[in-house]
RNA sequence: GGAGGCUUCGCCUAGUCCGGUCUAUGGCGCCGCACUGCUAAUGCGGUUUGGGUUAAUCCCCAUCCCGGGUUCAAAUCCCGGAGCCUCCGCCA
């Protein structure tokens, strides 16, 4: 949620980020209004219960012939502040259910539009040629024995699907490989629980709008994530963390399931969308000052890794419309895939500001030592699955086998080509004694 | 799944049986001041977090894991929930 005292002394920035989005800007006033009225109806139940509370410490020292009087006073003043109570929990849900209804503001910085409106920022690495037909990458990962999506079909159902073989090895390599690079850049690694309570869907913004993506345990009132984010930024709700050595950063991985609802008919084949894939998730802890070049840092870090894995991307900002919730500003990056002609989203990177903080209660201590809510920064360093589907298109060779980028090759046996029919004891580290 | 114990203002802790200046005890840590050649020690004072009000201070309200309830009055009594610990059962 954002800052009720910003949006008081400045609601028409509020309400021009609201427009930007493409959202309701009447949220701000219905909201400015429940903050009015929720003043007016707490002061008067403070008021009556200091009164109160006065009447009732004069019932212990009163003598008996006075006591009736006071008892009397006392709760008739008792029915009053019931009373008051109950209009202040009305006022407090009012202002909150309000409150929760307003996206982010935006960065002054987010292009306007929707969105077709991203800007690319820039565009690295060569389009590669191929002097054959290029097969898209479920006909590659058949080929070479990696992902089978019938069987994956018949045990879960559609969207879902089994990596094998070489396709299993990929995903170890990958992990492998993005965690290590987070762990020299100096983030924490982490295995997040891919279940979550209420509390930590809705504290990072998942559960507005957007709850019919979010599978849930009804059973048990749990969610599954749609990415570890949720967990990471959960994982210090109510604390008040020690920001004074830099930014707290974590790398997590964790298991990420997505319904998919309204995108029927999208990217049915293969594994570029489906309902559950994994992930290593970089997330950031920063003062609010600090967040906009921790972003930067975030997204080179995400560009770092698609360049060792030797893909060609570009960079886009994307536009005010199709930002998420909790997002002030965001860059993906997308990469090329052959078989479609175009680049496709493969990493992600928010500035939530502090709106998920806010919800989510996570402070720091400001130079002067006052609890202040924190940014939160999250961004994809490895999406697994639509990262093995963009690797096969890009480095797959005429005769159906598939290059490995050096980056991988030491968790891949050394291997310089994933080929057909290949020997997997070649494509894993020797073992030693 | 069953039984029991526990949760207090950064950390530890008194208070809970038997409701009332609890406006929450003490220690540690931290901050300030005094003393001091410097450090240490010592002494004195301060030190939860929100909300309301205000130019700011003052002040007021809330806050003893969370949510209800009983009562004039709840850290304290009752009900529900969460978390931690121990034991039994089950399980990888």
């Amino acid at each position: 949620m954002i800052d009720l005292r910003f949006v008081r002394e400045n609601p028409d920035a509020v309400r021009a980020s609201q427009r930007a989005r493409g959202a309701d800007e009447s949220l701000v006033d219905v909201l400015l209004a429940a903050d009015a009225e929720r003043r007016e109806v707490v002061k008067r139940a403070d008021d009556l219960r200091g009164e109160q509370k006065t009447a009732s410490q004069a019932v212990r020292g009163a003598s008996a012939e006075e006591r009736p009087a006071i008892l009397e006073r006392a709760k008739a003043l008792a029915a009053q502040v019931k009373d008051a109570e109950e209009a202040q929990r009305a006022a407090d849900a009012a202002l909150r259910t309000a409150h929760l209804k307003l996206a982010n503001v935006i960065a002054d910085e987010v292009p306007p539009g929707g969105e077709d409106d991203a800007v690319t920022l820039r565009t690295v690495g060569e389009v590669p040629a191929y002097d054959f037909a290029v097969r898209d990458h479920l006909e590659i990962g058949e080929l070479l024995g990696a992902i089978d999506m019938e069987r994956g079909a018949k045990v879960s159902g559609a969207r879902f699907y089994f990596l094998t073989g070489p396709g299993a090895l990929l995903e170890f390599a990958l992990a492998q490989l993005a965690i290590s690079r987070a762990v020299a850049a100096g983030f924490v690694p982490v295995v997040a629980p891919a279940l979550v309570r209420p509390e930590a869907m809705e504290g990072t913004g998942f559960l507005g709008e957007h709850d019919e993506e979010v599978y849930r345990i009804e059973r048990d009132d749990l969610y599954l994530v749609g990415t570890s984010e949720v967990a990471l930024a959960g994982m210090h709700s109510g604390e008040v963390l020690d920001l004074s050595a830099g930014p707290k950063r974590y790398a997590g991985w964790s298991s990420c399931f997505r319904r998919e609802a309204g995108s029927y008919g999208k990217d049915t084949r293969g594994i570029i969308r489906v309902h559950w894939f994994d992930k290593v998730e970089m997330f950031s802890f920063c003062p609010p000052e600090e967040a906009a070049a921790e972003h930067l840092r975030l997204l080179a870090w995400e560009e770092e890794f698609l360049t060792s894995l030797e893909l060609p991307y570009r960079v886009v900002d994307i536009a005010a419309g199709d930002l998420g919730t909790s997002a002030a500003r965001k860059y993906d990056i997308e990469a090329w895939f052959p078989s479609q002609g175009t680049y496709r989203e493969l990493t992600s990177t928010s500035d939530c500001t502090t709106f998920q903080a806010r919800r989510l209660n996570i402070r720091f201590r400001d130079g002067e030592g006052k609890p202040q809510p924190a940014a939160t920064l999250n961004g994809t360093l490895c999406a697994i699955a639509r990262t093995i589907a963009c690797l096969l298109e890009v480095h797959q060779r005429a005769d159906g086998s598939v290059y490995v980028p050096k980056a991988l090759r030491p968790w891949l046996g050394g291997v310089e080509l994933l080929t057909p029919g290949m020997a997997l004891t070649a494509a894993v580290p020797p073992l030693t004694a």
